[in-house]
DNA sequence: AGGAAAACCTGCGTGC
DNA sequence: TGCACGCAGGTTTTCC
C-alpha cells in the first residue's frame, strides 16, 4: 500500500477540494472491504459538510460536524477526485458524490483497505488508539526510540515497520531508511548503538520527506488523487534494486526476506 | 511479552 | 494459450 507518503500526497490532493463541502449522496457499490464499509453511511453522510482532512499514520481522516470517515488505502487503495461524467471502473467500490458536482472516488483492488465511521473522538477508535508517533514529528526522537529498541531481538527493519514504534514506515521507506542510515536491516533492534539510533531517525524522517516531495513511489496502482504516479521509485537507493550496483560502492545489492517480506540492502556499505 | 506465521484479496509476471 | 505458482506500498488475528 501506500505508505505515509503516498497517503499524505493523496490528502494534501483532497483537501483543499473537499473541505467545506456538503456531501450530496454516498455510493457503496461492494461494501466488502478489510471490514464491511457502514451500510448507514448514506443517511449518515448526506448534507454533512466536510470540516477537515486529515491524517494519522497511514489513515485519512475525513473530519465531518457529527463524526469521522476513516479511511485506510491497504495495499493498493487509491482515492481520486474526478467528474461525474467520468465512467465507473472495475473496482471503483465507493464514491462521494460532493455538492459541486464532482466525485471522491475509492479504488481498491485488493479489498485490504477500510472506510469506517467513528463519532467519538478519533484517538479513541480501537485502530488509532495504540499507534505509535508520527515519524515527522519532534516526540519521534533517538531518545524515544532508544527506549523501544531496548530489549528487542527482533531485526530491526521489522521493528521500525512496527506501527506502535513509529508509523508510517512501510517495506519500501524501511530499506530505505535503513540504506540511508547505513544500517544492516538483520541487525537485532537492540544491539543498535546510540549514533546509529540517531541517524536512523534522521534517515526515517528524511526519507519520507524527500519521499513525500516526490510525490510518494508508483511501483502498480499508486495514483495521487488526481491520477498522477509518483517517482520516488525512480531515486530509491535499495528497495527494487537486486542485483543492481549500490549507488554508493557499485557492488550489487541483495535482496533477502524477512517477516515474509522482501528487503533490499547493501551488504558493503551497510553494517 | 514478543515473535513468527497465517489470513484477508486481486492481478500480473514467469516458467512449464 | 493455459495453468500453476509466487509475489505485490498492510495490518489484524492466531498461535507458540
Amino acid at each position: 500500500m501506500p505508505e505515509l507518503p503516498e497517503v499524505e500526497t493523496t490528502r494534501r490532493g483532497i483537501a483543499d477540494i473537499l473541505t467545506g463541502q456538503a456531501i450530496e449522496t454516498v455510493t457503496v457499490r461492494d461494501p466488502r472491504l478489510r471490514w464491511p464499509v457502514p451500510d448507514h453511511l448514506q443517511q449518515t453522510l448526506q448534507g454533512q459538510r466536510v470540516r477537515s482532512v486529515e491524517r494519522r499514520a497511514k489513515y485519512l481522516l475525513i473530519g465531518f460536524e457529527h463524526g469521522t470517515l476513516i479511511v485506510h488505502l491497504g495495499m493498493s487503495g487509491t482515492l481520486r477526485v474526478v467528474t461525474a461524467a467520468r465512467a465507473v471502473e472495475k473496482h471503483d467500490h465507493v464514491d462521494l458524490a460532493l455538492e459541486d458536482g464532482r466525485i471522491l472516488r475509492y479504488r481498491d483492488p485488493r479489498r485490504f483497505g477500510c472506510i469506517l465511521w467513528h463519532e467519538q473522538a478519533t484517538a479513541t477508535h480501537p485502530l488509532l488508539a495504540s499507534l505509535g508517533p508520527e515519524p515527522l514529528s519532534d516526540t519521534f526522537n533517538a531518545d524515544y526510540l532508544k527506549l523501544q529498541l531496548a530489549r528487542r531481538q527482533a531485526a530491526i527493519k521489522l521493528v521500525i515497520m512496527d506501527q506502535h514504534v513509529v508509523v508510517g514506515v512501510g517495506n519500501i521507506y524501511a530499506s530505505e531508511a535503513l540504506f540511508r542510515a547505513r544500517i544492516d536491516p538483520q541487525k537485532p533492534a537492540a544491539t543498535l548503538k546510540k549514533r546509529e539510533i540517531t541517524a536512523l531517525v534522521d534517515a526515517i524522517k528524511a526519507t519520507l520527506a524527500d519521499a513525500i516531495a516526490a510525490g510518494g513511489t508508483t511501483l502498480r496502482d499508486y495514483v495521487d488523487s488526481s491520477g498522477n504516479t509518483g517517482y520516488f521509485q525512480l531515486q530509491t537507493y535499495a528497495y527494487g534494486r537486486a542485483g543492481e550496483p549500490c549507488r554508493v560502492c557499485n557492488s550489487p545489492i541483495v535482496e533477502i526476506r524477512q517477516g515474509q517480506r522482501a528487503t533490499f540492502f547493501c551488504p558493503n556499505c551497510q553494517k
